[in-house]
DNA sequence: CAAGCTTGGGCAACTTTCAG
DNA sequence: CTGAAAGTTGCCCAAGCTTG
């Protein structure tokens, strides 16, 4: 079984996997050891914390083909592991916010940005819009368990998340998701597949990887409900450009309580995306969405 | 009578449209 | 092209209603 060294401080499994990115992985507390089953990227993994320095996993399961290399290559760019912020940590200390974070977490780097399907991160960017966070784990359960392909492992299912191919081809695609109520009001899934479907399907998604930034963000608003709230949430998580920040209200409120800004925290309108991103930007530069992640999760 | 279910107003979070 | 207002949608929460 693959072991990698990969430290506490710098992955830290039980935040990263819990942490609203993904809603796909589940603890299993066995031996007194603990164990995350879960699929991601197509894979079904089992990973484990050996001791303070190491990490192990195991691939129980691949849904396309595979071997042991490329799942370790997926394992470290699912984790992002290429990125070290070692380097930085000095600079943005002189940030007295992100200085005294860094005093009382200084395992803070272990909250990584997983790297998940652009597909699979588009389908979650618009579950937000209408879901309670609670209630995702069921929908996407749901959603893998009826257009997915199932693999058995003791007494556990785990499901694939389907590719877009795979959707468009159902002869029943828009009845099926009616049926199973995934629905965005009137407007519905079923178009969104088939819009990126047209543009090129996976293929297309995986080559905004090669654009820069304004220009996938273009691409991705020209779908139907997909505006630059849920474009920049998947530059961010699936695209890895973590100068990209994905603003809302809940981080306007925090910079403006952290940073005694006193800004309208009743409001957020269009010229806030502005503020935010280059307010970020000026401290953290490239890793403006990196820390905006990193922020929110430490502030709960 | 209490606990669970239903319903509706108010509101937040988006996208879309529109004016300058 | 930019930014603000309008439009759309669903969440949240609590009051009222149902049921055992």
């Amino acid at each position: 079984m693959p072991k990698l060294a990969v430290a506490e401080k710098n992955l830290n499994l039980d935040i990263v996997l819990f942490n609203e990115q993904t809603f796909r992985f589940k603890r299993v507390y066995k031996d007194k050891q603990m164990y995350y089953y879960g699929v991601a990227r197509h894979r079904v993994w089992k990973i484990w914390r050996v001791n303070e320095d190491e990490i192990e996993y195991e691939v129980l399961h691949s849904f396309i083909k595979s071997n042991e290399d490329t799942d370790k290559d997926v394992f470290n760019d699912f984790f992002s592991l290429q990125e070290d912020f070692d380097p930085w940590i000095d600079e943005w200390k002189k940030d007295s916010y992100f200085k005294k974070l860094y005093e009382n977490n200084p395992a803070m780097f272990g909250i990584r940005i997983l790297t998940q399907d652009v597909f699979e991160n588009l389908f979650l960017g618009l579950l937000f819009l209408k879901t309670p966070t609670q209630r995702i784990y069921a929908v996407i359960e749901k959603f893998c368990k009826v257009f997915g392909t199932r693999f058995k492992y003791q007494n556990m299912n785990f499901y694939s998340f389907p590719t877009v191919e795979h959707l468009t081809k159902l002869k029943n695609l828009k009845k099926t998701l009616t049926d199973n109520q995934f629905e965005l009001g009137r407007n519905d899934f079923a178009e969104l597949f088939i819009q990126v479907k047209k543009a090129g399907g996976s293929k297309f998604l995986d080559s905004l990887k090669d654009k820069d930034v304004l220009e996938a963000r273009k691409e991705l608003m020209q779908f139907w409900l997909v505006g630059r709230k849920s474009a920049d949430f998947i530059l961010l998580k699936s695209l890895k450009n973590y100068e990209v920040v994905p603003s809302c209200l809940k981080i306007k409120v925090l910079i403006s309580d952290k940073y005694k800004l006193k800004l309208d925290t009743e409001k957020f309108v269009s010229k806030d995306v502005k503020f935010i991103y280059e307010f970020l930007n000026e401290k953290f530069d490239e890793y403006s969405g990196w820390i905006q992640n990193i922020f929110l999760t430490l502030d709960k």
